[in-house]
DNA sequence: TCCTTAAAATCTGTATGACAGGTTGTTGTC
DNA sequence: GACAACAACCTGTCATACAGATTTTAAGGA
């Protein structure tokens, strides 16, 4: 049964390749079966059988699935519907600075745009264990601020704790992914914060954000977002970042 | 040389899977090597030696890169680095949708987030050409507006051109990210506009943006596109989309 | 010498078979 | 009825084979 000898569709076939066809296969399986996170995703020699193709193929569809996050795959079980997870969309920024199709400061750019809009969104409904978590890791960033790396995973944290209390898992989604990219570049924008004074004047901006979610008001919150992403974006500049 | 009888490092072996090893060494050699897109990747064979895996292995490996487009893969010739692509993107969206852990609603503030941005810093930015791109997708819009699929293509058409007109790639990802869900939606929010009145009032609005853009007034623009996504929202909350 | 063309080497796409090891369901015994 | 051993199933990885596409090399002729 060589796969060329017999065309199993000898009509019409338009993306070239079985895989491509096996996760179409596979994404449409979940959706006409309505299936939610957890589910379990047919075994790969039932799948085998049913498009009429060798494992080789429809391994090689769901792994790729399983790379993009979109399913969970472990020796011995079967495939599982995925939560949604940022993975894939990390990856895609990660090449995209690497390749240099994109520059940090697009990052930024994009991350203000959006963290003015979860920071106003977190404001309004933020729940009280959800503004705990976001004033708590700016007076992290204080308690460590000797030791960058911790600032820096406090740092990212609070962003996405305010992603988290927007309320909207797609504002997260984004967020998450721009980790990486801050992670790579933050270390440079806390050098050129020379002084223990402007350092701690950053760490400061947070903690006026994070009181004006526990406030609950919007404007102030946008307000103090925005002046610092426009040092952030400034520290970066003044340190060649292109 | 079976894989489980020859460790290759005995010592620390972090993430599980030789597929993800495989996967983190491809995007590393990218890195390291500083490739640009339509660079070629090694072979897999070359893979083979340097992992010390089997082809298997590494070809799951490249696959999933190419799922997520970050590499293009063709029969003969070796892999090559991809240009930014929204393919992975589109599918984690298009993921969130299916599996109900995202609502059609929740993209749209995403979308009216991201817009109101790309809108003002397309009416800034955009050149002569842009400004013509995207006031003929509205023009277009208008000429087929008896064939609602045709002002479907041509709405979305006119959306990434916007996001194009940005002039920051990362806009026009997430953006292009989002048209599969239009794509799948656009059609109720249009049946709530039930007179061609109420429609060409919509298609009315797509040109006051255009118009704005080739002005170059910023805060117009992003006024119209405002007001757009305002009514549009409102039209899928009649619908009753959730 | 240079161009053309045919053969060889290389590479990816897919199929098949094999086996190790993990997971789950079944059965049989106490 | 509880528990343990076993069988069935499943995924992870390896090896091999071959078809078809592409690139490289070599040969031959102008």
């Amino acid at each position: 049964m060589q796969g060329s000898m017999e065309p199993t569709e000898p009509t019409s076939e338009p993306s070239p390749g079985l895989v491509s066809a096996a996760i179409q296969a596979i994404t449409q399986h979940i959706r006409a079966e309505g299936l939610a996170p957890g589910d379990p995703l047919p075994s790969e020699a039932a799948m085998t059988r049913q498009l009429n193709v060798s494992r080789t193929v429809v391994r090689e569809a769901f792994r790729s699935l399983s790379a993009m996050r979109l399913i969970d795959m472990s020796a011995g079980r079967r495939a599982t519907v995925a939560k949604l997870d940022t993975g894939a969309m990390s990856m895609v920024i990660e090449h995209g600075i690497t390749t240099q199709q994109i520059s940090v400061q697009q990052v930024y750019d994009v991350r203000r745009t959006i963290e003015m809009r979860t920071v106003a969104l977190a404001a309004l409904r933020r729940t009280d264990a959800e503004a705990a978590a976001i004033a708590s890791s700016a007076r992290l960033m204080r308690e460590n601020f000797t030791n960058p790396e911790a600032v820096m995973e406090h740092d990212i944290a609070f962003h996405e704790a305010i992603a988290a209390a927007s309320h909207n898992p797609v504002f997260s989604l984004i967020v998450t992914a721009f980790s990486g990219v801050t992670r790579r570049t933050w270390v440079i924008g806390w050098r050129t914060r020379s002084s223990d004074e402007a350092q701690l004047k950053m760490i400061k901006g947070h903690e006026d954000i994070a009181d004006a979610i526990l406030k609950g008001d919007p404007r102030l919150a946008a307000e103090h977002m925005a002046e610092h992403f426009d040092k952030s974006v400034k520290a970066l500049i003044d340190a060649g970042i292109a």
